[in-house]
DNA sequence: TTGAAAGCGCTAACAT
DNA sequence: ATGTTAGCGCTTTCAA
């Protein structure tokens, strides 16, 4: 293993020196730098990450605590998080909460985030005074919620604005009687299920069609079975439907299951929203139409927020929220034109823009 | 933070034993031992996993070398081996392989490998002479390959027994021209694909039906999209079949895809087995019959075999292979009987049991 | 059976 | 602009 002090010595300067170059700091004159960095690469020298970890105090772990790993959506974007955390050094460590209030605060508990140099939280169960009060013994990017006061920072998607394209897409195609799966009567929380909500309501209030509350049912979980079951809830409630938004694109394939299983056919007897975009929802029966969130700029945004805390050591001081925004993405499960491959033709567009802030 | 020096002051002992204690080291008096737990209970002492590493040269991390990340199969073995490594204070980081030999033999390279402390690789270009070429400068354990002379230790599923049982449900089912999905017609490396190819044609030749060459395509990849190119490439060419074998789950879900568009109806026209036994299968349109290939238990053999040669330092000696015995999970994509929800009844069962050592 | 010392590779803080 | 010192928390080696 090749060290510091044999570039050091290879160089003909000190150990510090070479540490400074390797790390880019400042005060280093040029053709010093030049001759430790050619030494570094006729050494084939690498930093001991072991050692930065033990001589910083740091772990080089990032936590990514969502409500479970068998979401297609969670599976992706631990994907993308990973593979950036991976390009500054740290690596993505994924725990599920199990999406209730006490598994998210058992894994916010101070041992528990202790493993970590800071972590991602997609908090579905707790709420800004629970969050407040948890008193986060890390660095910390909220995921998916509403924007906060500046007190967290936070990447959201732009929850409310896609729902709007989805229901508003049914509602141009016809549809009257849209079922909400997954979705919220009383918007108690800031979650994503009270904002996709909101959004579905907001668009039946924009075209003047009401809401009839039936049609809203809650999910047990956001996942196939989830939309499978509270698809078939809803038919033996003896519920009638034209259309249905599913929260997320893991529901909606369970929501297709059970419309397929009931008979019922997609998109002539019944239309299908989801929201996520995951790959699956390009293959499925019939092809998903479905809200793209910006899964990229999302990923990249919250990447960039941590490392901001993690470089500063502070949290909060010049915290940002940024919002994503959302796409749709017209398929077959719906009765609406057809989206242009790969063009931005056709895709109808929330208002809220990437990287506009909202404090 | 506690340390073992607070530790080793608070039990009025030295650091050293301390360290002996924790680390389960024998030659300890059991008096001695005593008063250090309850120190280290008391003020709550958790080993820095830093300082361990540095002192050992480790890494704490364990490399996942996999074709791709966006296929469900790999996602859901990551997330089960992380789960396993975390018990034993290690991380598991996934790396993608790109699926060719290039990108097979880089992450195999010294340089990237001493990154890990082991690692497992799921080669599917390399053969065995690539393999013994690389000389692996960290532990490591081969999945989903056939077995070796013992020389490298390796977990497996059973592949040929898994897709004989696949191919044979779909014969006993009245197919006689079965398609088989991402297959190989020369049997020249012993991956996935040939070993599964393998298991296609035993069935054929017990069953006394002839294959047709024709019938056998290969995909691009094993994602949705390979399986939706290569069912639509036998369509393209005009050949004719009444069933079809593809090679994953995934790329099931793709050709399913493909046969809708094709106007093929699944299973009265067409009948259809995967393989992995993904949680995507349950819900798609039909519910896909696959094979089950024991994936929790190939998880735990693969964290066990590495875990013991981190051990033993020693690579090689003492590894074995593990065989992981495969089900056929029967569900509406064929027209076998349905299997029994919940049970064993139905699920008929390849002849390799858990663990059998191949040596 | 227990302890003391040395040092893993790196960097913050303080010289020069 | 560069160098020196000290020490992060742990374990290997050697001595008691």
């Amino acid at each position: 293993m090749v060290r510091l002090s044999d570039v050091a010595r290879e160089a003909g300067v000190s150990t510090m020196t070479v540490s400074n170059v390797v790390n880019g700091r400042p005060g280093v004159r040029d053709e010093t730098r030049q001759r430790v960095l050619q030494a570094v690469e006729r050494l084939g020298y690498r930093p001991n990450a072991a050692a930065r970890r033990l001589r910083g105090g740091r772990s080089g772990a990032l936590g990514l605590l969502v409500p479970g790993l068998d979401s297609a959506y969670y599976a992706h974007l631990a994907g993308r998080l990973s593979h950036l955390a991976e390009e500054h050094g740290y690596h993505v460590v994924t725990e599920r909460t199990g999406a209730t209030r006490e598994g998210e605060l058992a894994a916010l508990a101070p041992d528990r985030l202790a493993a970590y140099d800071g972590v991602v939280l997609s908090p579905v169960a707790l709420d800004v005074d629970d969050l407040r009060a948890a008193r986060l013994a890390r660095p910390c990017v909220l995921l998916g919620e509403r924007p906060l006061p500046g007190e967290f920072p936070h990447v959201m998607m732009d929850n409310i604005g896609g729902a709007m394209l989805a229901v508003r897409h049914l509602l141009d195609a016809g549809a009257r009687r849209i079922a909400l799966i997954g979705g919220r009567r009383e918007v108690a929380f800031t979650d994503m299920a009270s904002l996709r909500s909101v959004g579905y309501r907001r668009a039946h209030t924009d075209a003047g069609v009401p809401v009839d509350e039936d049609l809203i049912v809650g999910a047990r979980s956001f996942s196939m079975r989830g939309g499978y079951e509270a698809v078939m809830q809803l038919h033996e409630d003896g519920i009638d439907f034209d259309a249905a938004f599913v929260l997320t694109d893991d529901a909606a394939m369970g929501a297709l299951r059970a419309l397929a299983d009931l008979g019922r056919s997609v998109p002539d007897d019944v239309q299908v929203v989801g929201f996520d975009n995951d790959a699956e929802a390009e293959f499925m029966i019939p092809r998903l139409t479905t809200v793209e969130p910006g899964n990229d700029a999302m990923a990249r945004a919250i990447i960039r927020l941590l490392l901001a805390q993690l470089r500063d050591g502070s949290r909060g001081s010049g915290s940002r929220n940024e919002v994503s925004e959302a796409r749709l993405v017209v398929r077959d499960s719906t009765r609406g034109a057809r989206e242009q491959d790969g063009g931005d033709a056709g895709g109808a567009t929330s208002h809220l823009a990437v990287g506009q802030s909202l404090r």
